[in-house]
DNA sequence: ACATTAACAATTA
DNA sequence: TAATTGTTAATGT
């Protein structure tokens, strides 16, 4: 573990690529589906009646408020869960599920949920873990109030190029398929600051950009920037 | 100093 | 053609 994971800690990253949880076993016997890009699985303020699993793909989890401005809170990728709180504490979504690529998914009702925690003790303990780090996510947001618009803007991709790369750490040069427009909207900046920071990290080698992408060459230099930046 | 808004040209799928 | 990038100038906090 590196100085970054204590400042930075990425919660939802956690899981070893190969490494099996309750999770896995549960989901390895379901149907899948499969998202198309951009669609919302989950609707801030939308009920909900299943909880997900990404077998394969991103997310980005992230809310809108009253007056329009938006924020990202985590970027989900294979192996991690969704939908916990709607099914668990019985409340609207408190923000929106989108899928960043193509993914396949699988779920589980409400009441198959119920069953698991009535009958699975190892289940209840898998789910309590991931409460905790759905906490633990809550305290990088609030870290990220502190961020300015340009550490936005990198905390985004570090986060977006982290999960590509635990999901195949043997390529070296991360493409995401992401606009700068989106970057922007993520990073609750605008565009013009999304292309001079991704300017200015194109200036150090971290990055370079392409249309409608960013391909990431050092994941690692990254997050030292991100880390080394002042307050 | 840092970021946003509005505008525009150039590039790409 | 529509989407996207890259850039500038003026303005705001």
């Amino acid at each position: 573990m590196d100085l970054n994971e204590h400042i930075f800690p990425m919660f939802r990253c956690h899981k070893i690529s190969g490494t099996q949880d309750r999770w896995d076993d549960i989901f390895s016997k379901r149907p899948q589906v499969t998202i198309p890009k951009k669609t919302v699985v989950l609707q801030q303020g939308q009920r909900a009646e299943k909880i997900y699993y990404i077998i394969n793909g991103l997310f980005e989890y992230s809310f809108t408020m009253e007056d329009g401005t938006q924020g990202l809170i985590e970027i989900l990728g294979d192996g991690n869960i969704f939908g916990l709180q709607p099914i668990l504490g019985n409340n609207p979504c408190p923000a929106s599920f989108i899928a960043l690529e193509d993914s396949i998914v699988s779920c589980i009702s409400k009441n198959e949920i119920n069953e698991l925690l009535e009958n699975d003790p190892v289940f209840c303990r898998q789910i309590i873990a991931d409460f905790v780090n759905i906490t633990g996510g809550l305290m990088t947001q609030l870290y990220l109030l502190m961020f300015r618009a340009n550490q936005r803007v990198e905390w985004a991709i570090y986060m977006l190029a982290g999960q590509k790369n635990r999901r195949n750490p043997e390529i070296k040069d991360i493409f995401l398929e992401v606009s700068q427009e989106d970057l922007a909207r993520m990073s609750r900046t605008t565009r013009v600051t999304v292309t001079r920071s991704l300017a200015d990290l194109k200036q150090r080698g971290l990055l370079e950009t392409v249309y409608g992408g960013v391909i990431i060459y050092d994941l690692e230099g990254l997050g030292q920037t991100l880390f080394s930046n002042e307050y």
